[in-house]
DNA sequence: AATCATAAACTACAAATGTAAATTAAGGAG
DNA sequence: CTCCTTAATTTACATTTGTAGTTTATGATT
């Protein structure tokens, strides 16, 4: 599976959150981050590198990129090599352990089932 | 912070599993890893460089360590790093997105909660 | 057509990481 | 006391990562 720096992520949450972007929307989308125009676009050389990311289009001799990863299975994929990592693989023994420090309460678990009833 | 990686983490929770161990405990209980002798204790100096970890005491010439670092506390912090990184700091968010693609049932959740009520 | 602005590409470089070989030092065997 | 074993320490080395400067190429301007 592509492996994706904390950096280039942040990189891919742009994509993400666009159907395409060019590098200027990436920097402009970074622009918190006070990072060079050029690490951005080194991002992205590497992102493509990696085919993470691909170019949709060209305008002048500026492209368009787009995300080749779908979100949603990224992050699943990734949070569960998170809790192999730190809970053994046990969603459950991560949500204890933020109960147990009150990061999470009886409410929030209420919430969210009435939530994902109203998914279905 | 403290920061730890992967393969450092694996020692940690060596660390965090005894009150303390010496190389050899460590080398044993990664022996599924595969890794050689040497870079479990490559990986255990690097811990004590980092102060993750202090020798407790010595027997001939085999040192004994153990953890530094809060279990609990560093779980939950790397825990709240991750989800801010993937889920825009959103524990909800996550859920969601894991119950989305059933990895996590309302009945999970259900149990979840009478669980954290029997803690109280 | 010559020049300029700038997007893209290439190069750079230190720190961290995974992985382990080589060297040293110290306790135990003879 | 000398030598061997082996734990500990040092050194190694390629790759990844964060971060950005330098060079090149190309479309726009005069």
């Amino acid at each position: 599976m592509i492996k994706i720096s904390d950096a280039e992520l942040e990189v891919m949450q742009v994509f993400w959150g666009k159907k395409e972007a060019n590098s200027f929307d990436v920097i402009e989308a970074l622009k918190d981050k006070n990072w060079s125009d050029n690490t951005v676009r080194t991002l992205i050389k590497r992102l493509q590198a990696k085919k993470a990311i691909t170019i949709v289009k060209q305008e002048g001799k500026v492209y368009y990129y787009k995300s080749l990863i779908n979100e949603n299975e990224y992050k699943i994929k990734e949070s569960n090599n998170f809790i192999d990592k730190l809970y053994n693989g046990s969603v459950s023994d991560m949500l204890l352990c933020f109960a147990k420090e009150n990061k999470l309460s009886k409410k929030d678990l209420e919430d969210l089932i009435k939530k994902i009833d109203g998914e279905d």
